[in-house]
RNA sequence: GCCCCCUUCGUCUAGCCCGGUCAGGACACCUCGUUUUCACUGAGGUAACUGGGGUUCGAAUCCCCAAGGGGGCGCCA
């Protein structure tokens, strides 16, 4: 029995988009549930509009989201070269031989499919112009995704420019055949284009593979698929804003597929085991970044701590929050309260800045509220100071601190944490106070606290 | 204009193939709880089968039509 194989294309002409990082993802998918080979062919016939550094910002992307190929740029293969602008020869060999069978022909310095049936010259509403149609056959689909579809083209159409380039339809089948392709995973927007890869197959005498057309991801709101312009469309962005390529990846996966366990957050490894194209959606989805950022929070909560750590100390040193000198043990000890809270990466700096320096940033409406009731924090960090500079200082020897405070004024523990958190933090918000403090330490504790109340 | 695909809560979806549970879950939102007024967490809540015909004892589920949405129709990919 053959082995899948499945290819990805991109054309390197821009930026590294969702909708082709999610027709990536399912190719590779495909590659690992079936264990075949995942291959990356670049499509850079388009000379104008290609460069180098479009093509490395999709090799970054593909390797941060963790899909690996099997042949193509920088690994290789037996089935190379894998980018089309090192095809030409084979483009050209492949014109003559259907020139030879008589399916090519040459008009206005181009070259032509010639389709089979009746013609007729007829004014084409949208060209605006007479042109000849062609009564062709319908080409019958099977799709993987769609089922049974069925369209027929009606007018040959270029394969090869006038300026001696093939077009993508035709290099698109040649490499397909070339590279034994066996399943053609991508977009529905090329689902209409299909009849024209069917038409070139027969021409070729060659069987086609099996495609499936999975749907388009559509902008958040309004009219349309999500473009390279929308908010949240580039992987890039992900990237910058410490997104863990994880939860990218595995909020990608619910785009148009349903892990079949009844979880949404789940391994690589566990998407990969219950992935199936039948499964794949048929209608396209809006892009939600609430969501997104939802499966990121979940990842990000559940990570070792160790993981957890190796990402954050980087950011947390780039944005001067901790320096190089700052033990490991320590960062531990603070990241551990904060993981459990925490939601994003990209607000780390911010969420637990005040650790690691006496000049935090004060929350002025956390402020605000703590006077809003005719509260008076102040007066009650007064109140509070005696007891926790005589306590143990654990989790356990606060909290008796606090409620020893509540019983000496007739008043609630709780009455005392949002003053303390806000003089020890400068946040209304955070991880569990008692875990601040306790990891802040004593002497810091009751600086911050009488700085406060002075 | 022609062609192709799709249609369940605001959003992502389960259920549909093999008609018969209060149409289930998640995000968001709202309420309440929690030793903080929380970017955590717990319990609730609001909210959907696009419309119309047909088949059937019975339709989200099968068939037809319409409407709506998406895509394609290039010497772009």
């Amino acid at each position: 029995m053959s082995q899948v194989r499945v290819r990805f294309a991109p054309s390197p002409t821009g930026f590294f988009h969702i909708g082709s990082a999610r027709t990536a993802l399912f190719n590779w998918l495909y590659a690992r549930h079936t264990g075949g080979k995942f291959i990356l062919r670049i499509e850079d016939t388009d000379k104008e509009r290609n460069s180098p550094e479009f093509l490395k910002v999709i090799l970054d992307s593909m390797r941060w989201l963790g899909m690996d190929w099997d042949e193509g740029p920088e690994v290789g293969g037996n089935f190379g070269p894998y980018f089309q602008s090192e095809r030409t020869e084979l483009y050209q060999k492949k014109l003559k031989e259907l020139a030879d069978k008589g399916k090519a022909y040459e008009k206005d310095g181009a070259w032509w499919l010639r389709l089979e049936g009746a013609r007729s010259m007829v004014f084409d509403d949208h060209l605006k112009k007479e042109i000849e149609k062609v009564d062709a056959a319908p080409m019958v689909l099977n799709d993987l995704v769609r089922g049974r579809v069925e369209r027929a083209e009606d007018r040959d159409f270029v394969i090869f420019r006038s300026n001696g380039e093939p077009v993508f339809h035709f290099v698109n089948v040649v490499d397909d055949i070339e590279m034994q392709i066996t399943h053609v995973i991508r977009g529905e927007d090329h689902l209409s284009n299909t009849s024209k890869h069917l038409e070139l197959f027969k021409a070729f005498g060659v069987k086609p593979p099996e495609y499936a057309h999975i749907p388009l991801i559509l902008k958040t709101d309004g009219p349309g698929k999500m473009s390279k312009r929308d908010r949240g469309a580039l992987i890039e962005e992900y990237q910058q804003r410490h997104y863990l390529p994880s939860a990218v990846r595995n909020y990608l996966c619910l785009l148009g597929w349903t892990p079949t366990d009844g979880r949404e957050v789940l391994p690589i490894e566990d998407i990969i085991q219950q992935f199936e194209l039948s499964a794949v959606h048929q209608s396209n989805a809006r892009f939600d970044e609430r969501k997104m950022s939802h499966v990121n929070a979940q990842t990000l909560r559940t990570l070792p701590a160790a993981e957890f750590a190796a990402i954050a100390r980087p950011i947390l040193i780039q944005h001067k929050v901790i320096d190089e000198k700052v033990s490991p043990e320590r960062l531990a000890e603070v990241l551990a309260i904060i993981q459990e809270k925490v939601i994003s990466v990209e607000h780390l700096p911010e969420f637990m800045g005040f650790f690691f320096t006496e000049s935090f940033k004060k929350d002025e409406n956390a402020f605000a509220n703590l006077t809003k009731k005719g509260g008076d924090p102040a007066a009650r960090l007064r109140e509070l100071l005696p007891h926790i500079e005589a306590c143990e200082w654990t989790d356990a020897g606060i909290e008796a601190a606090f409620n020893a405070a509540a019983a000496a004024h007739q008043r609630k523990a709780t009455d005392f944490f949002a003053p303390a958190r806000f003089a020890t933090s400068g946040q209304g918000g955070g991880p569990h106070l008692l875990g601040i403090l306790r990891v802040l330490g004593r002497d810091t504790t009751l600086g911050r606290i009488k700085a406060f109340v002075n």
